[in-house]
DNA sequence: CCGTGGTTGTTGAACTGTCAACCAAACTGT
DNA sequence: ACAGTTTGGTTGACAGTTCAACAACCACGG
């Protein structure tokens, strides 16, 4: 979509940018285009079966992944690559519906660990099949494994470019 | 991130789902963070550098692609895969910016022409290289011309796949 | 100690997007 | 001609996000 600059045709260039080529074009769109409406997909599903948004099924997934199923709240909003604001919000919201509860953390006074409640176990344990299911449908199973892995490969190049390679396990 | 379930076992399935295997997890977690992160980059940037969301520069690239730079509103919310009522809130914003304008449409009497303006013009035209660059710089240059293509035929391949195959330019 | 600066997390206001309800105009079939 | 349905678009209430300001705490150097 943009990247072209949108203008219809290459006019006077004020500077010296360097546009994209017709098919750098067509690719940026298809993958702007494609994932936007993928991203949609998926949100819309899962707040269908679950009433969970992607975001809180994320923050529930990262909360599962580690040994007491805690973490500070500055990691969660590492992990996610979500504002801190952002996530205040959010775990309060969840925080009423008894999905994850917030305690104070001893060793930095500062610090608040978000820990899942046994509810939010479970409510994650019944959302996740259909989640897969969706991400499947959508996007694993229609490619073949080698476009799916280059997906990855490529993306993965671009989060490391924007964490400055120093960075996180999403 | 989400879609191998996050249950730090694959523990007992109640349903006949089939779980990602390590890899495919690898490579969605990898898809959906470098993803979000470009995106939010991108949006960063380009209102940092010129006021504009990435949204509303879409809407005037669409806009700049037609002869006219007339499209009906349909036509633009179909392209940009917003809602209906999104695109509404969307212009009439940018038409208070002086951007856009709407005009009542001829053939069809339902129907409402969006126009741009000389000024929405010219801010596209202003926005364009930074934009441009920023695409380069956190996508299009640092992954191989393989690569990239790749991509760009992945996601045509899902956007496809969630039209239906019947579906416009974006 | 005290102060300065950086980190952690929260708050409230403003903004953006979603959803359901709605109106008006166009098609459809009889 | 005309009820019924579909399409095009808007509206307002609500939910979620961003942004700037803030409070509490740590850490380090005089």
């Amino acid at each position: 979509m943009p990247a072209d600059g949108g203008l219809a045709v290459t006019t006077d260039t004020p500077t010296t940018v360097e546009w994209l080529t017709a098919e750098q074009q067509t690719h940026w769109r298809a993958f702007r285009g494609g994932s936007a409406r993928l991203f949609a997909a998926l949100e819309h599903e899962l707040e269908r079966d679950t009433g969970l948004s992607t975001h809180e099924y994320e923050v529930l997934v990262r909360l599962s992944e580690t040994p007491d199923r805690t973490l500070r709240m500055a990691q969660l909003a590492d992990n996610l690559a979500h504002s801190r604001s952002r996530l205040t919000h959010t775990i309060r919201r969840m925080e009423e519906q008894g999905l994850v509860e917030r305690l104070p953390c001893i060793e930095d006074a500062r610090g608040v660990n978000c820990t899942m409640t046994e509810k939010g176990w479970q409510v994650l344990v019944a959302a996740a099949p259909s989640h897969v299911q969706s991400v499947r449908d959508h996007l694993v199973d229609i490619l073949t494994p080698e476009q799916f892995a280059a997906l990855g490969d490529a993306m993965e190049t671009v989060r490391l470019h924007l964490t400055g390679g120093a960075c996180h396990v999403e």
